[in-house]
DNA sequence: TAGGCCATCTGGTCCT
DNA sequence: AGGACCAGATGGCCTA
């Protein structure tokens, strides 16, 4: 399907013992060498490079590595080259992180210094059940506008971009800034809560997402009888009109489930 | 103290 | 060849 797709099934499901032996052969020596770690004088590698290794181990390894790479870099530059990975790799995950940050400013969730910020696999399960959510709101309102005004009429297709206004519209439902406006369990008395967020999300998604944290939860300050989600957290029209992504508000719509089938292209490259 | 989450390093694989 | 992506390993921090 996709280059993913085929890059996972083409990588190997286990290294070869070999490999892992090399692999920590020559983390040892890079320990024992000093010579790699990184610009970071308390980085944990600098301590998983403490093991020692004997000489004969040292020699083996530059055999094997010469023999396998065939080429003959200095110390130095391989420790130049190593430092420049992994300043790339760090950026790479920072990005990741700003845009785990910038996910989780979207999302209907409470914000502030008293909540405990998502994990990142509860941000991720919790969007893709809010873009669930969403989507079947959408489908929904169309269908209801679709009844209201028939087919003849002005009206007859869902295009609230030709009508700006969609007192009807106004902001995104549940976004969160716009709390208070136009989610249609709140402003839509055609919706019931249980029309749309019940019929939208993935259960076992959501149930996921709250048992990500079995133990102490999403937030730091949960309050008995405050839900899985915490005392921070409010169920659909109680205040905030912000979806709930909690077990009790949420059931899997079939039409989007698939969804989760849908591949990605690279962000690298779309942007190159 | 155990478990969850995270940052970082590292080597392998794939793509351009 | 270089860069991006990925997954494994490891240790630190935090919370229950």
């Amino acid at each position: 399907m996709d280059s993913d797709t085929s890059r996972v099934s083409s990588r190997p499901s286990s290294p070869e013992v070999d490999d892992i032996f090399l692999s920590t052969l020559k983390k040892s020596v890079h320990g024992f060498s000093g010579a790699v770690s990184s610009t970071q004088s308390d980085s944990p590698s600098d301590i998983h490079c403490m093991r020692g290794l004997s000489a004969a181990d040292e020699e083996s390894l530059t055999l094997r590595l010469a023999k396998k790479d065939r080429k003959l870099l200095s110390e130095g530059e391989l420790q130049s080259i190593r430092l420049k990975i992994n300043s790339r790799e760090r950026k790479r995950m920072h990005d990741l992180n700003v845009a785990m940050d910038g996910l989780r400013e979207v999302m209907p969730y409470a914000h502030g210094p008293s909540v405990r910020k998502l994990s990142k696999i509860a941000t991720l399960l919790l969007a893709r059940n809010y873009i669930l959510m969403l989507s079947n709101s959408l489908e929904e309102m169309k269908r209801l506008v679709s009844e209201i005004y028939g087919t003849t009429g002005h009206h007859g297709g869902f295009h609230p971009s030709a009508c700006g206004t969609m007192t009807h519209g106004g902001p995104v439902p549940g976004h969160p800034a716009s709390p208070h406006a136009s989610h249609p369990a709140v402003h839509h008395p055609l919706l019931p809560p249980a029309a749309v967020s019940t019929a939208s999300l993935s259960a076992p998604a959501i149930a996921a997402v709250t048992s990500v944290r079995p133990h102490h939860g999403l937030l730091k300050a949960p309050a008995a009888g405050a839900g899985p989600l915490g005392s921070s957290f409010q169920h659909w029209g109680v205040g905030t009109g912000m979806p709930c992504p909690c077990s009790m508000c949420q059931v899997p719509p079939q039409h989007v489930s698939s969804m989760s089938t849908v591949t990605m292209p690279r962000l690298a490259s779309d942007s190159k």
